[in-house]
This record gives structure tokens, C-alpha cells and sequence, in this order.
DNA sequence: GTTCGGCCCCTTTTT
DNA sequence: GGGGCCGAAC
């Protein structure tokens, strides 16, 4: 046998090997798995099983290494070693497997040599759950994490050569408005001419650029632009704020990451010998930061492998840029492209609607999903009179699900918008369903949540401005405005944080008697400092609760008649904090007060807590993302929420809208729901609102609509459907004119008239005979029991009509 | 210094 | 509808 014939027979004997492994992947997802070396460009539709070929992947890199993608033969392997592959190739209920296998391994890879980056917490403990599954308790090595965790982990060893101590605090969301508000307030500019929000935006734009203030400065200069000069002294006082504080916002966590990356050899180094094998997820939604970062963590090795779909890129409003993943190929010269495409979650009837809808967005790739289940159940449009109607509809339709068998959280509902939460809240609530509500304003944006986790962050680092204001007099310590406007002018004065001057406070005569009150504070806190060092950190938080007389002050403050429920609630809302500590300390080996600090800027929900309890999960169709469920309902469907008002006459954010819709709809695996109210408040106002354009775009035939608006009238897509709120204009266009003088039935008015009666005897296509037991009005509807032998069913009576025949 | 009431603003989505 | 901010009253 020549070399060469040893050496391709040796080869193709190992890759069989391995490849039964991953028999039950299709084709392409085999492929992917098995193709571990250099750049890699994967194309992975809603529902294909990408994560599916995620993890295969990194267990194949960790099993095999580059066993199945090299054609190095291990020193010292001969005719005997070629033997053992071949046989093991040919049967595979081959005796020694496990000496073949270990044939197979080209350095398998050390687990915390892999980095799997993915967007949302939710992704990145999916993946970690799955991972665990199938490696055990060494996947906890893998550095599977977000990018905004995977960047504070390596900011945490280095953040002192970019200017910050290793401590550095995180500022969330609020706390960067928060803190751009009074620097545009300082530095006398006109709010109404310079919005935080606005001006934000300008400084989150630069970051991205990688344009410093001190850049972003002179390149105001140098144009001229007044305006612009005026956002460059708030970015350079926003920027100089944070680093005093020792804070870093969200955008900064990636941009010093990758500053540090790209000025500091040796760091880069590090991390480009430590990452053998880099994996980004959702590359689409990347922005030019967490690109640049991409390619630092994979420069090393050069095996990076990149997951995403054009159909699914909806993070635009953030910087997020298609490009980066179009133009995967041309940079990096010999990248291989994979396409996944047949959808392995959705009924055909789901997944044709949602293709219908994607379809008229003119820029895309043109990647069509495909799947070998048909047909399904039709798409249930319901149009809700109110948001009332909707809401109880949609709980009703939940508590159904779950009595037909299934776990409650086989349903989601999704949403365009968390202030749509509200309503849907209550009625879950009412009908004992329960729930779970992601994002939005959630426990960790309570008052008392953010104001014991300002005094954490105190302990944790003093000179944390923005939150030393927050607690400074809070219970109330008798240290008003006035001193802390001097404390703060001798801050600036003396170029320190505020915390400096409190505590040396009685060295400021301009202080007055205010310093013994300063010192006073001070003392707490070093004395919250010594016992953080000393005592694990879930009893020290009670020590905290007591020294700080937070608790003490709520508790005067509930034996008030008019306040007792809301501060009762608050004590309770901080017990729920500790219980969070609790498990923090349990679950991690440090349990350290800076670990805990972490996770809790990063992590905007505790998802991960309770993964055992069985609940609704009620979400943004943003954070919805990558996950999927048996039965999805979007709610909102209307136009001027979904799409909302401003992308309307936006042809390019109307695509991204329409992406958005897809992502929605590809969620679900069996039913699908779209909702839409006639009538709806939001924000304190009344629309009238017609059904959004993407229910329009789903062919007829896939649709069974339903509902207690019987006259809402569906338009053909096109202009006259771009009517959406109420003012003034048209009401329902579509409708007759004879119709629109009509009053809108008021919630809970007698629906139309019906042809069943309690105590009728009804044949049901699905449950067979039964008697109705009882009939509420209900939304212009009638909610119904039927008594089918030993069942009882719930159901609305205009949907169960269809397939009840009175007897 | 503190508290309370009214006014004004905002309403996209995530880390 | 609700939260933040400011000014007036305690």
C-alpha cells in the first residue's frame, strides 16, 4: 500500500467513523457539524435545528477535534490503527468502539477553548442547558455566554489598561439616561433642543464607529456644526462622568473590549492562543463592534464560525448590519457557506404563511424554508372587539390548550410591545393562568430593587456617583439638596467622586453642620465594606437591609392605612432579592458580591430560576427570538402597533417589521393565533385600528378567522389599509358607509344572536355529544361548558360553533 | 428638609 | 396610563 493510498483510505475510514455519531442530523446539518476548520458561514432558516447543529458541532470539536475536517495523520498510527477504523467504519456495532473513536480525535479541543457567542441570555443558558446534556459537567467550560458577558469576563481581568478599575461598575439602561440627563442639564443645554435619548443615540452611533469623544470632539470642531459641538462636550462630560465613577454602560462593555483587544498585543494574544474554536450566533444582528470583535477573538486560530439569517435580522435600530454577514465571504477568502433550509419545527400551513408574508420584503437573500410536515391547522385570526376581548380570549384559548393535555408552557404569547403586558396580565390572572412576563419593566427596575442594589453597588465600589445619589439620603438622613449641590461642586472642584468628599466631609467648612450627617453615611458604608469582607454574601445582605434602615423605614412607613399594601409589597419585593442571593450563593463557587453584581446588570431577567415551574411565557417577539413553542399568540396585530406608527411609510424599516413578524410566526410548531382589536387602548388614548397588512399577506386559504367583531372588516393589502389610529379620517375603511355610522358595541354588550341554548344537546366534531351546562356573555361573544360525558369543556362559542350541530 | 400634588412627557424592540 | 420632575406647602 503506498503512502498515499494508506493515508485516503485512513482518512475516509475516520470521517465515516465520526460521522456516525451525528447520523440522526440531515445532510447539511452533518455537514456543518463535521466542518470545524477555518471560517464558516452557516445559513440557518427559522426552526432548521440550528442549535441543534451548534452543539453537535462543538461536541464533535471536543470528541474529535479536527478529525473530521483534517487530513493529518497522527505520528505513529499504521496498517494495524487502519484496520481497527475500516472495521469499525463497515459495522457499527464494532466491537472495540472506543478504540476507533479514540483514532478519530485530531486534539480534541479543551472545552474552555470554545467560545459560543450568542445575543440574549436566553440563548446563551439554552445553549449551556444542551451542552451539559450532551458533554456533562465539563460544557461549564465552555465559554458559552453573551457578548455583553463574554466581554465584561475578560474586562474584569483587564479593564486597567483601558483607563478602568477591574472593579468597574455596570450602568444599565436607566442609569445611562439618568446620568446623560444631568450632564445635559450641567452643561446648560436646552432639553427640548438636546433629548437624552437623542443624544444617546449620537454617542451609541460613535461608539459603534469606534469614534472616541475626544475624536467625535474634533471632528465637531473641524465641521462647523454648532449642534454637533454641543453633543461632543455632553459625549466628552458623559464619558468623563463614567470613568470617575469607575462605570462602563453596555455599549462600552463590547467597545473596551475591543479597544483593549486592538492596542494591547499581549491581551490579544492571550485570547487568539486561548480560542481555538470561536462561534457567533445571530451574526446578523451584529453590529460594527461586536464584528470587530468577532474577528480579534478568532485571529488566532481563524476557525470561526458564524450562524444567522437575513429573514431574521431585526435588531437594525441598534446598529445591527445585514452587511456583516453578506460580506462574510470576501472577508475571509476561503470561507465555506452552508444553507439549511428545511424547518424542522413548523406545520407546513405555519410555515407557508409565514413565507407568504416574508415574501414581500424585496431585500433579501431568497432562501426558502421548506418542510416535510403538511399542512397543520389552519392560522386562527381573531378579531377581538378591545384589548379586553383580546386578552380573554387569548387565556381562554390557553386554559383550553392545557386542559386538552400539554403543558402550559407550550404557549406563548408575543407581543410588539411590553406596554401591550397589561391587559393580557389581568386576564391571565383572572382565568389562574400562570405566567411569566419577560423584559420590560421588570423586578430589577422596581425602586426598591434598584435602590438595595445601588446600595450593593456602593459597597462594591463608593465612587459609583450615579448610585451613591440614588441612596445617599434614602431613608431619609436629613442630607437635602443643598449639601449634596456642594458636595458635588467640590467634587467637580477637586476633580473626585462625590464619596471622596462625604467622607472627609468635616474637613469642608462649606459644609457646614450638613458634615456629621455626611460622616454619619460614610460610616455605613465602611462599615457594610468590613462585614462584606467577613460574612458570605446572603447574610451580609440582611446586615445591609438593618444598618442601612431601608427596612426599618418601610416598615414605619406600611403602618400608614393609605401606603400599608405598597411598602408591605416592597418588603416583599426585597425578600424576593434575598431569595435571589440565596441562590447566587448556591449555585456559584465564590458567591461573591461583584459575581452577583454581574449577573445582575447583565441579566434584565431571572429566567434561569425557576426553569422547573410550569408557566405561560409572555414576551416581546424580540425576545422571543430563537425559541419556539406548540402554540404561539401574537397579539396586537393591528396596524399602528404591528406594524407600528412610525415604520409605516418607512419602506425599510417596514421590511424590518416584517422580519420581526416572521421571526413571530416561525415560533410556533402546531397552532398559530394572530389578534386583532376593532377598538384598543394604548397609552391612555382610544384607536381604531385595522388588522395589520401581515394578516393580509397570509393567502386566505390558510386563515380561519374568528371573533367577536363579526363586521371588522379586513382590507385588501394596499393603501387604503394604512388607515390606523383614529384621528379624525376614516374609522374602518373597508366598511360600508351604512356601517360606519354604527355605535361600537360596548365591552361585555348582548353579542349577536345565537341559536344555542343551556341545556341544549349538541354534537362536537372533536369531543363528540355533550349538553351545554353554561353560557356568559362574554366580549361580544359567549363563553360556554359543555358536558361531554365525564369532560367538562371550556370554550368560546362562536369558535366551537363551526363544529357543533345542535341535536 | 420633606412631602405631596400636579404637570408634562413619553411611549419599539435588547444588553 | 404612568412615571419622572418641579414647585408649593408643611
Amino acid at each position: 500500500m503506498t503512502d498515499n493510498e494508506f493515508k485516503s483510505r485512513y482518512i475516509k475510514a475516520r470521517r465515516t467513523v465520526i460521522e456516525r455519531d451525528f447520523a440522526f442530523l440531515n445532510d447539511m446539518q452533518r455537514e456543518a457539524v463535521l466542518t470545524t476548520e477555518g471560517p464558516l458561514l452557516l445559513l440557518a432558516g427559522a426552526g432548521s435545528g440550528k442549535t441543534t447543529v451548534l452543539i453537535n458541532r462543538i461536541a464533535n470539536i471536543v470528541r474529535y477535534g479536527r478529525g473530521s475536517d483534517s487530513d493529518e495523520i497522527p505520528a505513529g498510527v499504521g496498517e494495524k490503527e487502519l484496520e481497527i477504523l475500516e472495521m469499525a467504519a463497515k459495522n457499527s456495532h464494532f466491537e472495540d468502539m472506543a478504540k476507533a473513536r479514540a483514532l478519530c480525535a485530531v486534539q480534541p479541543c479543551e472545552p474552555w477553548r470554545i467560545i459560543a457567542i450568542t445575543f440574549t441570555n436566553k440563548a446563551a443558558n439554552e445553549l449551556k442547558a444542551r451542552l451539559t446534556g450532551m458533554l456533562g459537567d465539563s460544557a461549564n467550560d465552555i465559554w458559552a455566554r453573551t457578548f455583553h458577558s463574554a466581554c465584561v469576563r475578560i474586562l474584569r481581568r483587564d479593564a486597567d489598561k483601558v483607563g478602568f478599575d477591574n472593579s468597574f461598575t455596570i450602568y444599565d439602561t436607566t442609569d445611562s439616561n439618568s446620568l446623560m440627563k444631568h450632564v445635559i442639564k450641567d452643561l446648560n443645554l436646552d432639553e427640548k433642543a438636546f433629548p437624552f435619548r437623542s443624544v444617546l443615540g449620537y454617542v451609541g452611533r460613535a461608539k459603534d464607529a469606534m469614534i472616541s469623544a475626544e475624536e467625535f470632539s474634533a471632528q465637531a470642531q473641524a465641521s462647523g456644526d454648532v449642534r454637533r459641538q454641543q453633543i461632543a462636550k455632553a459625549y466628552l462630560l458623559y464619558e468623563e462622568r463614567k470613568k470617575k465613577a469607575d462605570a462602563l454602560d453596555f455599549d462600552d462593555i463590547i467597545y473596551y473590549t475591543v479597544k483593549l483587544l486592538e492596542e494591547s498585543s499581549e491581551i490579544r494574544e492571550h485570547y487568539q492562543r486561548l480560542f481555538k474554536y470561536v462561534l457567533i450566533d445571530e451574526y446578523q444582528d451584529t453590529n460594527n463592534l461586536q464584528y470587530r470583535l468577532a474577528a480579534l477573538l478568532a485571529g488566532g486560530h481563524g476557525n470561526i464560525c458564524v450562524v444567522g439569517d437575513d429573514d431574521q435580522s431585526i435588531y437594525k435600530f441598534r446598529g445591527a448590519t445585514i452587511e456583516n454577514i453578506l460580506s462574510f465571504e470576501n472577508q475571509y477568502k476561503n470561507a465555506r457557506c452552508i444553507k439549511l433550509e428545511q424547518n424542522y419545527r413548523s406545520t407546513g400551513n405555519i410555515l407557508e404563511a409565514a413565507n407568504a408574508v416574508i415574501q414581500n420584503n424585496v431585500g433579501r437573500k431568497g432562501k426558502e424554508l421548506w418542510t416535510d410536515k403538511p399542512g397543520g391547522e389552519l392560522i386562527t385570526v381573531y378579531s377581538a372587539q378591545n384589548e379586553n376581548d383580546e386578552a380573554q380570549y387569548v387565556a381562554k384559548s390557553i386554559l383550553q390548550n392545557f386542559e386538552n393535555g400539554g403543558s402550559w408552557s407550550d404557549n406563548a404569547v408575543l407581543y410588539r410591545m411590553n406596554a401591550q403586558s397589561n391587559r393580557l396580565e389581568y386576564a391571565l390572572k383572572r382565568f389562574e393562568v400562570p405566567y411569566r412576563i419577560f423584559g420590560g419593566t421588570g423586578f430589577f427596575e422596581r425602586a426598591e430593587i434598584k435602590d438595595m442594589m445601588s446600595y450593593l453597588c456602593i459597597v462594591q465600589n463608593p465612587d459609583d456617583d450615579q448610585r451613591l445619589l440614588r441612596i445617599i439620603n434614602n431613608p431619609p438622613r436629613g442630607i437635602g439638596a443643598k449639601t449634596i449641590e456642594t458636595v458635588s461642586e467640590l467634587a467637580s472642584r477637586d476633580g473626585v467622586s462625590l464619596f471622596e468628599i462625604v467622607s472627609r466631609a468635616d474637613r469642608y467648612p462649606e459644609l457646614g453642620g450638613s458634615a456629621t450627617k455626611l460622616r454619619l453615611f460614610a460610616n455605613i458604608v465602611y462599615e457594610l465594606q468590613d462585614s462584606a469582607k467577613t460574612v458570605p454574601l446572603d447574610d451580609f445582605f440582611d446586615i445591609l437591609c438593618e444598618k442601612s434602615g431601608y427596612i426599618k423605614a418601610l416598615r414605619e412607613k406600611a403602618l400608614d392605612e393609605k401606603t400599608r399594601d405598597e411598602n408591605i409589597a416592597r418588603i416583599e419585593n426585597i425578600g424576593e432579592l434575598k431569595t435571589n442571593i440565596v441562590t447566587y450563593v448556591r449555585e456559584t463557587e465564590s458567591g461573591d458580591l461583584s459575581g452577583f453584581l454581574d449577573e445582575t446588570a447583565l441579566y434584565t431577567d431571572m429566567d434561569k430560576l425557576d426553569e422547573d415551574s410550569d408557566y405561560v411565557p409572555v414576551m416581546t417577539m424580540h425576545s422571543a427570538k430563537g425559541l419556539e413553542f406548540d402554540n404561539v399568540f401574537i397579539i396586537g396585530a393591528e396596524e399602528g402597533i404591528f406594524p407600528g406608527l412610525r415604520v409605516i411609510g418607512e419602506p425599510e424599516e417596514m421590511e424590518e417589521e416584517r422580519r420581526l413578524c416572521y421571526v413571530g410566526m416561525t415560533r410556533a410548531r402546531k397552532t398559530l393565533t394572530l389578534c386583532c382589536a376593532r377598538q384598543r387602548m394604548l397609552f391612555g388614548k382610544t384607536t381604531n385600528n385595522a388588522p395589520s397588512r401581515f394578516i393580509e399577506e397570509i393567502p386566505g386559504k390558510l386563515i380561519e378567522r374568528c371573533g367577536s367583531a363579526p363586521n371588522y372588516s379586513f382590507t385588501d393589502a394596499g393603501e387604503s389599509s394604512v388607515f390606523s389610529s383614529g384621528y379624525g379620517g376614516r374609522r374602518f375603511p373597508g366598511v360600508p358607509a351604512k356601517q360606519q355610522t354604527q355605535k361600537i358595541p360596548a365591552r361585555n354588550s348582548a353579542p349577536a344572536k345565537v341559536s344555542f341554548s343551556v341545556g341544549d344537546r349538541v354534537s362536537h366534531k372533536a369531543f363528540g355529544e355533550g349538553e351545554i351546562k353554561k353560557m356568559v356573555p362574554m366580549g361580544g361573544d359567549y363563553f360556554i361548558e359543555i358536558e361531554f360525558g365525564t369532560v367538562t369543556k371550556k370554550l368560546m362559542l362562536r369558535a366551537a360553533a363551526q363544529y357543533m350541530t345542535k341535536l
